[in-house]
DNA sequence: GGGCAGGTCTAAG
DNA sequence: CTTAGACCTGCC
């Protein structure tokens, strides 16, 4: 891959395994949306708008030094995802099934943004939850105005969300959840709950103390500690990858599997797969 | 209108 | 240790 870059814009060039589209649809982020022809979104702080035509991806709204810092880690631009595509396909399932998933990468998301936002979506739809995680911001995060005088929002921080009482979060329409945001916001500010301890657990131990949260737990904090911390050894079983479990291989139990340590991205793929083809 | 959606919590057997 | 029910809200 080659990295390209211009006043404001950056391009990426040969890329193997980077489909906007899979990426940002398959359903790990809610921030990001097609708009004019790409896709467009907030992640740290920053307002982004990528197009891709073929192996060619220009991102804008971020300088050199953002992409450096924070955007290489978040599209996970280090990954060989040639190499993972080539270990999993020794499981005959998995086989068939990569070609229709090649092109998502994993995002490595804020780790609060993530959890909140898998907080959200317990027993919720995924135009919802992108609903509340956009109020949430509108109402709570920090607003900045893009180069081009877009106004847009970034996610709120612990301390701030940390000071309110579950009822100001009415505005946002999360129902039962808020009182979990609230928990969970507290617990992370005052450090009763260790982000920085928890990026350096094991998947296991990680989910143990995310648990500590009300509303969290075992399949929330998976996907945490996917999507918001990389831990790649993580499998997030929700509905969908039981019925796609149950339905290629016979059972909803993953144990005995082996991803070698990529259990993420195969968990990635088979619930692209399973929604895909409403597999239920 | 009743059912349902990327689950979790609680109270029961 | 497994399992119903409840839980907000919005869209079908």
């Amino acid at each position: 891959m080659k990295t390209g870059f211009s006043e404001n814009k950056i391009t990426l060039c040969g890329i193997y395994d980077f489909d906007l589209k899979k990426t940002f649809e398959c359903g790990q982020c809610f921030r990001f949306n097609e708009a004019g022809g790409g896709y467009e979104g907030v992640a740290h702080g920053k307002l982004l708008r990528l197009r891709q035509t073929g192996d060619k991806i220009e991102i804008s709204g971020i300088g050199r030094r953002d992409f450096e810092l924070f955007f290489k880690s978040f599209f996970d631009l280090e990954r060989d995802y040639e190499k993972i595509d080539r270990e999993l396909s020794d499981d005959p399932v998995l086989l068939p099934i990569i070609p229709q998933s090649r092109g998502i990468r994993i995002l490595r998301q804020e780790p609060f943004e993530a959890l909140v936002s898998f907080i959200i979506s317990a027993s919720n739809n995924i135009p919802r939850i992108k609903k509340i995680v956009e109020l949430l911001c509108e109402s709570f995060g920090e607003r900045n105005v893009s180069a081009n005088g877009r106004e847009y929002f970034a996610f709120p921080t612990p301390d701030r969300l940390a000071a309110l009482e579950p009822e100001d979060l009415s505005v946002i329409r999360a129902g039962f959840r808020d009182r979990y945001i609230i928990d969970c916001a507290r617990k992370v500010a005052s450090g009763r709950v260790s982000l920085e301890k928890v990026a350096k657990m094991s998947c296991e131990d990680g989910a143990r103390e995310l648990m500590k949260i009300d509303g969290v737990g075992r399949k929330v904090a998976d996907c945490a500690l996917l999507y918001g911390f990389g831990n790649f050894s993580c499998f997030p079983k929700d509905v969908w990858i039981k019925r796609v479990l149950k339905s290629l291989y016979g059972r909803e139990d993953n144990a005995g599997l082996d991803f070698h340590g990529y259990d993420g991205v195969a968990q990635q793929y088979l619930y692209y797969y399973a929604r895909l083809n409403s597999i239920r």
